[in-house]
RNA sequence: GGGCGCGUAGCUCAGCGGGAGAGCACUCGGCUUACACCCGAGCGGUCGCAGGUUCGAACCCUGCCGCGCCCA
């Protein structure tokens, strides 16, 4: 590869193209090895497990964000010459597939349970095979560096073993247990669904107040629900209320059934709050539940798992739950039982976060649950004793809050695509939990019900290194070094994760740092949602700006735990970056710039300068990567490349190259910063990086390059400081030709007094060339002088500019000057007026103060001086 | 209702104890021999409000107002 390019025969096209390019470079990327993992290298492992996407789900914004960070991670520590896993994979989304297959056979006129278990498992499969994992093409127009050689499943054969074998282990260990508890109910899934798949939104609906009782022993109750009345078993008032007090411990009949409810004290009960007497449905409620169970009382269920009501003896079986809250509404009606309607009244009601996000029921029902206790209280201790850092800091409290009061987890589902519970039951009643490799009893029954998703999820930093076998892979790279994902999804996975690590792995964490991310919002910081319509598609930005130009816009909006506002101006910033770099390169490589010439021995001020930026920049870029500061090492490298190296450096090359002193010196320096330019970008910006290095270089790949250490040279301080200076004066010239009107063509013929004073001697040709100034003719007659007060003194321009000066614009301009410094002064001589200032302050403050009040007040009395010497016109 | 966080330039944000910053947008001037996806210059802020601590506060503390998120 390295023999056919050669850094002149490589010469770039005018125009970088990305959607010709992008795909050929990752395939030789992927077939030159360079993403696949070598277990027995002697290089420091580093290694990060893809937060499992879903097997139905298409790259979206947040994908394209958190994969270019994981992706930039991984290609600089692959150029810092660490042996790099990034190991991708995917998880089977049991309720996401039950949904989608689902549809399509009630499109067919059958259902799953017409079907069989069976066949729709193998239904499900062959879903998979062929609309399954749209986003694993789309991670490879990302860019994505993974190792494609260890891609996994979450219902592969290795998980399920390792899904076998933790649940044994819970379950032997009894943090496993099945229990009937109240759940989170999915009348439209027939399933239960964990308190982290419901979503509480405010509703409106309506709050009905029914009078249960008549006469002295009447109490009214309010409801949003009015269908759940069939199933109440008692009314519960505050032991205080004495309101009620004569009511407690009667019983009262309930109206439409004829069931008669306790009337029971409980400390739970809210006074305040209505007629301060709750009806109580123990089956149907959360918080009547606990009433019930504190009180003994019967919990009769009074709806199926469809969400109709059943079991209630009344002519209201068989009603869908909304209908029947209609019916039964206008039943206790007619016997003049409602005494109060308030419609609509706005109030809070768990939606399911999947499938058509219908309400959820509370309800009564038989489930499996791992006893978190003990798991959290370890994932919290991780944390709190430095193990696993999470970062940034600031989202800790967050982790906390999640670990430190985390419920019980309820991991039963009553669907057929997932890992089916291990545990049988016998002719008796008996119950078995095997392994793995353990066979049932003959005539044992499993469990019906699969496991939730995220369990198998929990397993992945150790069940895709080969868990429970102990392989090379799991012995290099657990544990895993980082696991980025949105803080919004710490109780999704991470958590669970570190629960399951810590656990099976013996203590040992499944990742060293948990680096957190915001979410990406539109351009004005709104959330993204499909019902705003605000949502991007990044393929869309992909196709119209390139790969590269979609990762730097999002790698610059990355603060740590911040949320990301991007729009598509921020891809078109990114992508007239990269073709700034592309041009500036075409320019480096015509004016034969080279890596392999040697930087100069007396390099000129502004080789050293941008020599000297260059090794600040770079260790600061490291220092920020070091720290995930995206944001700010994407902003560093911005500003450097354009408003430095472009800017200033290939401007002052100019002049250098045409002189054979300095021409090679240049041509070094072009080459060697740009090199190491390139090679800090490649992690964000991976395909046009890689174009412009090769053809600068003649390398290999820039994949494998090594990452810049010791890039440029040490900061000269001479030479740094004669460049700003230059930079002054260059800037402040153009302000005067700029505000008296001079074409930015037209060279103007000027005498330049106090260089070599100034220490610029030597710049005369970069100055007169970068602010197109002309040797004095004869007869020379200057119309106006520049004044530029410089750290190595003050420099007098005279130009001629043939013709009177604007002495309108330059009284303005004057005069913001002197109005500047007059400020300066008189904030200067406060502080230094303040006797306790110039006592308690440090002393370095206080010079610094009077220092720049000096040269504030030298400011204030040239610019007033030269004021005044403007004619009067 | 409980907890966490945020209010800084037109927009989105960085700065978090000693000279108010960036990107984008905007204004003016330029097709200058790498680049008009560009170049040059510029405008723009009582750092939410009110107190307090300090020699000194955008930054620390308290209260208030407004906004967001998580949990119930």
């Amino acid at each position: 590869m390295t023999d056919t390019l050669s850094p002149r025969t490589a010469d770039l096209p005018a125009q970088w193209n990305p959607g010709e390019v992008e795909g050929r470079l990752y395939e030789g990327w992927v077939q030159a090895g360079y993403f696949t993992a070598d277990v027995t290298s002697e290089k420091p492992p580093y290694s990060i497990v893809i937060p499992p996407p879903n097997v139905t789900g298409s790259l979206h914004i947040g994908h394209a964000f958190q994969h270019t960070l994981m992706d930039a991670l991984c290609r600089r520590r692959r150029m810092q010459g660490y042996e790099v896993l990034w190991l991708p994979g995917m998880d089977h989304a049991s309720i996401a597939v039950h949904a989608l297959v689902e549809r399509a056979l009630t499109a067919e006129g059958t259902s799953r349970r017409e079907l069989g278990r069976e066949k729709f498992v193998e239904r499900t499969w062959e879903w998979k095979a062929e609309y399954g994992g749209k986003i694993l093409d789309q991670m490879r127009r990302l860019g994505d560096g993974v190792d494609w050689s260890r891609e996994r499943f979450t219902m592969d054969e290795k998980s399920n073993a390792a899904v076998r074998t933790i649940f044994k282990r819970l379950y032997d260990d009894g943090l496993i247990y099945r229990a009937e508890r109240m759940v989170n109910w999915s009348p439209e899934l027939r399933s239960v669904l964990s308190d982290v798949e419901v979503d509480h939104k405010e509703v409106e609906g309506e709050l009905v107040s029914i009078r249960y009782g008549d006469g002295a022993d009447a109490v009214v109750v309010a409801t949003t629900r009015v269908e759940t009345m069939l199933g109440d078993t008692a009314v519960a008032v505050h032991p205080d209320d004495e309101r009620y007090r004569h009511l407690v411990g009667k019983e009262i009949e309930l109206p439409l059934v004829g069931r008669m409810l306790k009337v029971v004290a409980d400390e739970h009960v809210d006074p305040s709050f209505g007629t301060g007497a709750v009806k109580v449905t123990p089956a149907h409620d959360p918080n009547d539940f606990e009433i019930g169970r504190r009180h003994g009382l019967p919990m009769p269920t009074i709806m199926d798992e469809t969400g109709k009501i059943a079991g209630s003896g009344t002519e209201f079986d068989g009603m869908d739950r909304f209908e029947a809250r209609v019916k039964v509404r206008e039943a206790l009606a007619a016997q003049g039982r409602i005494v109060a309607e308030k419609r609509p009244y706005l109030h809070s009601v768990g939606h399911a976060s999947r499938g058509k996000f219908e309400p959820i029921e509370p309800r009564l029902s038989l489930q499996w649950f791992v006893k978190v206790g003990p798991l959290a209280k370890a994932a919290g201790d991780a944390v709190r004793s430095g193990d696993v850092v999470v970062h940034p800091k600031e989202l800790e409290p967050r982790w906390f809050g999640w670990v430190d009061n985390m419920h019980d987890w309820c991991i039963s589902r009553q669907l057929w695509w997932g890992h089916r519970i291990p545990v049988w039951y016998g002719p008796d009643g008996e119950q078995l939990c095997l392994g793995p490799d353990e066979e049932p009893p003959a005539g044992w029954a499993q469990d019906e019900d699969v496991l939730d998703t995220w369990f198998s999820s929990a397993l992945w930093p150790f069940s895709t290194l080969g868990w429970p076998d102990k392989t090379p892979d799991l012995e290099r790279f657990y544990p895993t070094s980082v696991l980025l994902t949105g803080y919004d999804i710490i109780f999704f996975w991470v958590a669970r994760m570190m629960m399951f690590g810590l656990y099976a792995m013996d203590g040992a964490r499944p990742f060293d740092t948990i680096v957190l991310t915001g979410l990406v919002r539109d351009q004005y910081g709104k959330k993204m949602s499909k019902t705003v319509g605000n949502t991007v598609d990044p393929l869309e930005w992909m196709d119209a700006y390139g790969t590269d130009a979609t990762r730097f816009a999002l790698a610059r909006v990355a603060n740590p735990g911040t949320d990301a506002p991007i729009g598509e101006d921020n891809v078109a910033a990114a992508r007239n970056f990269g073709t700034k770099l592309w041009n500036a390169t075409r320019f480096a490589l015509s004016a034969g710039a080279s890596t392999a010439l040697p930087l100069p021995s007396s390099p000129t001020d502004a080789d050293a300068w941008i020599l000297g930026r260059l090794r600040e920049v770079a260790e600061q870029n490291d220092a920020l990567m070091d720290d995930f500061q995206f944001a700010k090492a994407a902003e560093g490298l911005y500003h450097f490349a354009w408003d430095e190296f472009c800017s200033w450096y290939i401007e002052l090359a100019k002049p250098q190259l045409a002189d054979p002193a300095t021409a090679d010196g240049t041509r070094a320096v072009l080459g060697h910063v740009l090199d190491a330019l390139l090679r800090m970008l490649h992690p964000t910006m991976p395909f046009i990086t890689e174009a412009m290095w090769q053809a600068l270089t003649g390398g290999e790949s820039i994949v494998v390059a090594p990452w810049p250490t010791d890039a440029g040279s040490p900061v000269e301080a001479g030479a740094a400081r004669r460049m700003t200076d230059l930079q002054k004066l260059v800037t402040e010239v153009r302000r005067f030709r700029t505000e008296q009107r001079v074409p930015d063509r037209k060279g103007v013929a000027s005498r330049i007094v106090g260089l070599d004073a100034a220490g610029l001697g030597g710049h005369v040709g970069a100055i007169t060339s970068l602010v197109r100034l002309e040797p004095p003719g004869d007869g020379f007659s200057p119309t106006a002088t520049v004044e530029v007060v410089l750290a190595g003194g003050t420099v007098h321009v005279e130009l001629d500019t043939s013709g009177a000066i604007d002495v309108a614009a330059e009284r303005t301009r004057l005069g913001r000057d002197l109005a500047a410094a007059q400020k300066e002064l008189e904030q200067a001589a406060k502080k230094l007026g303040n006797p306790k200032f110039v006592e308690k302050a440090p002393a370095d403050v206080v010079d610094g103060i009077r220092a720049r009040s000096a040269a504030a007040s030298a400011d204030v009395e040239r610019l007033t001086a030269r004021l005044a010497a403007l004619p009067d016109a």
